[in-house]
DNA sequence: GTTAAAGTTTACGTTAACGTCAACTTTAGA
DNA sequence: TCTAAAGTTGACGTTAACGTAAACTTTAAC
């Protein structure tokens, strides 16, 4: 009647490549909440799979509190659906913002790729006339 | 002879939507060179199109430096073809990773699709026994 | 000529997400 | 038993991108 496999902090930050800094860090901010060895921290399946969705999150773009929330949806305790509506509505929203950031991220490329054009004409305004002769 | 259409600080702010504040700040950090009338600055169509390109990679999720960095390729005095790749390089990653971005919120979106499903089947199994009976 | 609006410089404050000691304890292994 | 490795709790430091307040000047309008 275990609890399942475990993990050290330092097998977590290992797994995913964060230090352990940044695990106490999010369990001080209340998204990782490991049971207690003494003094130290015994990190169990349920937290591992909450790192996760921190770490997806943050590679999106949310801040902290955004992956918080979205967490907190997972809880059992689900409490008000319109908290819920209004948590899938900021995920939506942020998901339109990428694909906007996406176009300009492509405009800038745009940009750039006349700037190199130019680049290429003129190289070949000094590196022809001789050669060309 | 003149240099064309000018503006003056609060013009651009109101235009782009940022304070005053802000495009001090991008001054200070190099990005714009407005001229001068004895105090007060005064900005051209170059600056103004600095302004934006500025924003569109502030949009796009770019640091001020980044943002910098391609700026500067905008330069005339367009030094070496290596840094032109280099930074062509950074875009084209960045734009990989907003894509990469766009998958991990597409999975957080179908995670709150699954507990909504689950929130759903709770709140018929809560509301239904009385009215179907 | 006197305000009100806009502009200027200087400089300290703020937030997020950790980094980086320091000082100490606990555990595993030879 | 002694040490190295891993862990713990403070607590101050850091970076980016401005916000905000103070104190003063300049310009435009009446």
């Amino acid at each position: 009647m275990g609890e399942g496999k475990t993990f050290t902090i330092s097998e977590l930050a290992r797994e995913f490549d964060v230090t352990t800094r940044t695990i106490r860090f999010y369990e001080e901010k209340g998204l990782l909440h490991p049971s207690r060895q003494g003094q130290h921290r015994i990190f169990g399946k349920q937290d591992r799979a909450t790192l996760e969705l921190i770490l997806r999150g943050k590679r999106a773009g949310l801040s902290l509190e955004e992956s918080r929330e979205i967490i907190d949806m997972y809880d059992p305790a689900g409490d008000n659906y319109e908290q819920y509506q209004f948590l899938l509505n900021k995920v939506n929203q942020r998901q339109a913002q990428l694909e906007a950031q996406l176009e300009d991220i492509k405009a800038l490329l745009n940009g750039l790729e006349e700037v190199r054009k130019r680049c290429n004409r003129a190289l070949k305004k000094i590196a022809r006339p001789r050669a060309a002769g």
